[in-house]
DNA sequence: TTGTATGCGTTATCAG
DNA sequence: CTGATAACGCATACAA
């Protein structure tokens, strides 16, 4: 016979009272014990004894029944295979991991009856905190508990954690300008929400402003429009075999990786011709070189934050809008 | 004093008592309409609305204490940033999610007393289920709670979920035979482990001897070896300007992409003079094309399986190594 | 079919 | 500082 058969479960092995009598001390002596707190020697020893004896495990649904905190936070994404999703999970796990807590992931592929499905879960699971990353406009933020978001504000209740997505754009402007470029464009797909990356182009645009920089934009509504737009965009700024353009920022790493294959097939060399730099700060498989030049989101930052914000719970002391530093990287899409 | 004496209780809100009283009905038949069993259809609905006036939320810790199960599993994995393993975490994730069953996200960075912590940890949250991906040679298997693992084999008690490995490296040798190669090289990093993925080799290997295609062989250990050992095989196998081998079958596709920025520094093309098939099957930003030509793992069916596996508990009917089928996929590292 | 009562393993209160 | 005991919210055996 196997490991795992016999079903049902056997009741899981032995409990604090067991402990208790076998050290022959109370059970409410073994729970202070068993959570570290102030116990004469010789009983601590006894219990610890007597635990080891039984191999007495302890069980968190007890705790979590009669204190209501299970030590749990969900994280509630869109998947978990983007990159930008994966590192996101990865730091917001072990920043929970740093603090005794789990992570409960969800995954919701985009899909608002399944979002809704998983923030009641969430509920009834009495998590101690849910981290969200969404673009459902119409999220039903829970009551009774705290609730804090990546990249989209929702009111002054819930805090939003997001990168300096103005200063980025500012960033990638500027840069374009320092490495020359005399002719930009800004290139997005995203949804039609107000969202914080949206303000990727407004730094963007105001920065080129500032400098005098001449600049085109072409946003494409990702739930709508095709990608041939991009296409259609790229042909029509074509003249006599050259791109009219010598500068690109791109809203998303991903989104540049397109692009660029596009401008391949179109005879545009990268970075010979045209510089691009996206936004994300993706490395290839995780912990290469960067996949295009991007401004980097802080990610461990971002997700130390959420962690931090979400545990502390009065949300009446926090900011409803944090704003972190980005930084640039250069990749291969720009001569440097 | 007592919590129900004049405190209120703090944040847990109304209980299925408190849906009995509201409804005018018994405790145990809100029970009974919450889990779906028959109950007369006068007394459902009364229960229904009462749940609605209230906002009655189902308390999971209460009905786990009870029943002593948490239809949660615990998936344990290095990290969530390389892109294979966050394809593996997506995967699971939803092939729990079909199941009704939450994912509890463990993160042990390699090691091996987080690892033992987070074992410890899953037991006492008695979670149904563990899903292992490790490599940690000495892992304590926990004797009540059924775990499964990906591509490490433990013994006929644990089952142990893997792609084709050793077909993978017969494909691989095949077609690069059929791409035209004359000579070819296995090049690896890997744990000391006696793994699944060890199997590539061997496939490879096989099949190059059947086919009387010429090969070698570059094996480092990841724990002590430096990856300047690649480049010094490289350099060795150079003569003239040009690399003695015309075909190469790596590891892993992240391994593959280090060795041909190497390759091209020693202005080596891939894949004009020397084709390249890698191992795992990752896409650009988890989507879009595969990075280089590979040996695709099935990872939405190991996903599957696993968690088909782990929840099914019979392990004496469940073969203790599940092998699934690899497919080849084109990237730009080969000419087709 | 519905009601009642008990106990799951833990924490916290109160009395010794 | 320790022992005894009452909840916490739920599922379920048993009684009606």
């Amino acid at each position: 016979m196997k490991r795992g058969d016999g079903i049902p479960r056997e009741h899981s092995g032995p409990t604090m009272a067991d402990v208790a009598k076998e050290a022959g001390v109370a059970l409410g002596t073994v729970s202070r014990v068993v959570n570290g707190e102030q116990v004469g020697e010789a009983f601590r020893e006894k219990v610890l004894a007597a635990i080891d004896r039984l191999g007495y495990k302890y069980n968190s649904s007890g705790r979590a029944l009669r204190t209501d905190e299970t030590n749990t936070v969900a994280v509630i994404m869109p998947n978990a295979d983007n990159p930008f999703f994966g590192l996101l999970v990865h730091h917001i796990c072990l920043a929970l991991g740093k603090r005794k807590r789990r992570m409960l992931l969800c995954l919701t592929e985009n899909d608002r009856a399944r979002e809704t499905e998983l923030i009641q879960m969430a509920q009834q699971n009495r998590v101690d905190g849910i981290i969200s990353l969404t673009y459902n406009p119409d999220l039903v933020i829970p009551e009774n508990i705290p609730l804090v978001t990546i990249d989209r504000f929702f009111s002054v209740s819930v805090p939003c954690i997001a990168a300096d997505n103005f200063s980025g754009g500012v960033m990638a402007a500027k840069k374009l300008r320092e490495l020359g470029c005399t002719r930009v464009a800004f290139l997005r797909a995203a949804s039609e929400l107000p969202t914080e990356p949206k303000k990727r182009k407004d730094g963007f645009v105001s920065a080129c402003v500032e400098m005098g920089l001449p600049f085109e934009v072409k946003a494409i509504v990702e739930e709508k429009d095709s990608f041939s737009e991009f296409d259609r965009f790229l042909q029509e700024h074509m003249s006599g075999g050259r791109l009219e353009f010598d500068g690109l920022f791109i809203g998303t790493d991903s989104l540049a990786w397109i692009i660029i294959k596009k401008l391949r097939e179109l005879g545009v060399r990268v970075p010979e011709d045209v510089q691009v730099i996206g936004f994300d700060g993706i490395r290839m498989f995780g912990n290469q070189e960067y996949a295009v030049s991007t401004i980097v989101q802080p990610v461990a930052e971002i997700a130390e934050t959420c962690v931090h914000t979400v545990l502390f719970r009065h949300f009446s002391n926090v900011p409803s809008l944090i704003i972190l530093p980005v930084s640039y990287a250069k990749g291969s899409t720009t001569r440097e």
